[in-house]
RNA sequence: GGAGGAAUGGCAGAGUGGUCGAAUGCGGCAGUCUUGAAAACUGUUGAGGGUCACACCUCCGGGGGUUCGAAUCCCUCUUCCUCCGCCA
């Protein structure tokens, strides 16, 4: 959420940055503030209360001691109202609070101003594209009619066991599942990420942490029995692994990656772009996360996305990256990058990869603070990107590399593999 | 699942009703010494709110209670440890 200090000091210019995603904050940053001084007024009000009832609380204990038990009762009963008050006034505190954090979470994150101007993905901006689009030949299939072909996929299977969206891979297609993931994890951990296995059930606090909740309760698993949720995104176990935590500024940056199945529930649109491997339940998604300080966390966005790059190139698979604009940035980010493969058989961009910077949004939810060189204790920026999203890869790879003979498995994975083509 | 024990500052560990935001040790930081480093010595060292700055207020796992006053007493929840049972 945002920083209270900011909204105080930059009112106007956060309302304006917010127009961007084509919300009028004034109205709830207004109310922000008015709520602020309230509480404010309230806190200064029952610090003077309870400053009162701590020194007759110490007279009347030197009272006893002085053996003038009478002067005492004299006193305690002066404390009777000053308790009163204080419990009074510690009410108001607490509504006034919760009423505070409730009209903060309504607020997104303030777009960096590279953040194009835009309603929907349509305005997102296009920066650079890379990779040959394959002139597939005749007869060239869909990725779902390849995994049934070959049958490395079974959706059937997944429903029978589960539901529609939890599908089954087989024979080379789990391995070429686990080939990109063990591919993807030394890619990362190379250039300095450090490996982490989480859980995959995260508690509430966590969620919130990382602005799951309270807003997107809807969009994940709920696991009521033990009021835990199945995690959306590695990006929440990973990043809520620093929550309340001040680092050393020595400490910094802090590279994380980590696989993980996410789960998804996605309530909503249905039909042909949900096909196959697009849009599913669970999926398996490699991620990667950084903590860095301030001054340096568009820096590390930058590094981020080369990064994820260099695995498209190295995987030969079409891509391009989009900058996206005020109405499609998530809630949480102030500038994202979004990495699309080109699915050729569907003729259509598929995301693979949002790397996102969250500057001080998460932290301030997460109390993930550095020391700087000053000894000053300061939130963190953090951000996080995919590296990569399993399906659509491998949807990608499935519909680009097909020949007529069978799928070619690209070089890079052929190590990880142990075969060169799925026929 | 059954029986006991515990939860205090970065860590270890005292504190059992007022003088405790908290001894002591380690670690961290700064300085003295040294060509430099180590050792030794000296000082400093939790977080949040509030203030121009002080004052002041809150926090000893979470929540509630007793009391003029709670780290300390009571209730409750959570977590951890030991023993037993079950089990990957």
């Amino acid at each position: 959420m945002l920083v209270l200090q900011a909204i105080r000091e930059n009112k106007e210019q956060l309302i304006t940055a917010l127009k961007k995603r084509n919300l009028d904050a004034e109205p709830l940053l207004n109310q922000v503030s008015e709520l602020d001084e309230k509480r404010r007024a309230i806190q200064t009000q029952m610090d003077s209360t309870l400053a009162q009832l701590n020194s007759l609380s110490k007279e009347i204990g030197n009272l006893f001691k002085s053996g003038k038990a009478q002067e005492a009762k004299v006193l305690k009963e002066q404390t009777i109202q000053i308790k009163e008050d204080s419990k009074k006034l510690s009410e108001e505190l607490n509504e006034v609070v919760s009423a505070l954090d409730q009209a903060l979470f309504l607020i997104p994150n303030i777009p960096h101003e590279l953040v194009p101007a835009g309603s929907s993905e349509d305005d997102n901006e296009e920066i650079m594209r890379e990779g040959e689009i394959p002139e597939l030949f005749e007869g060239a299939l869909p990725h779902w009619e390849l995994a049934k072909k070959y049958d490395i996929i079974d959706f059937e299977l997944g429903v029978k066991i589960t539901g529609a969206g939890f599908p089954v891979y087989k024979g080379k297609g789990a391995r070429l599942q686990r080939a990109l993931i063990s591919y993807f994890l030394d890619k990362n951990t190379e250039a300095g990420y450090q490996e982490m296995q989480v859980p995959h059930l995260v508690n509430a606090a966590s969620g919130f942490g990382t602005g799951q909740l309270p807003d997107k309760e809807g969009q994940m698993y709920h696991v009521t029995a033990d009021d835990l949720y199945l995690i959306p995104t590695a990006e929440v176990p990973v990043t809520n692994i620093l929550r309340d935590t001040i680092l050393s500024y020595k400490e910094l940056p802090v590279r994380y990656t980590g696989y993980t199945p996410c789960f998804r529930r996605e309530a909503g649109s249905y039909g042909a772009h949900v096909r196959g491997l697009n849009r599913l339940h669970q999926f398996d998604k490699v991620e990667i996360v950084r903590v860095e300080e301030p001054s340096n966390s568009y820096k590390a966005l930058d590094e981020m996305v080369k990064h994820v790059q260099k695995i498209l190139r190295e995987l030969e698979l079409p891509y391009r990256i989009l900058r996206l604009c005020g109405g499609d940035l998530g809630f949480t980010s102030a500038l994202t990058y979004d990495f699309e493969v080109f699915s050729t058989a569907q003729d259509k961009w598929l995301e693979i990869s949002s790397v996102s910077n969250f500057e001080n949004y998460q932290s301030n939810r997460l109390k993930l603070r550095f020391k700087d060189k000053n000894g000053k204790t300061q939130l963190a920026h953090t951000l996080n990107g995919s590296s990569l999203a399993l399906p659509r890869v491998l949807a990608g790879i499935l519909e680009n590399c097909q020949t007529k003979n069978g799928i070619k498995v690209p070089k890079v994975l052929v190590p990880y593999t142990g075969f060169e083509i799925i026929d």
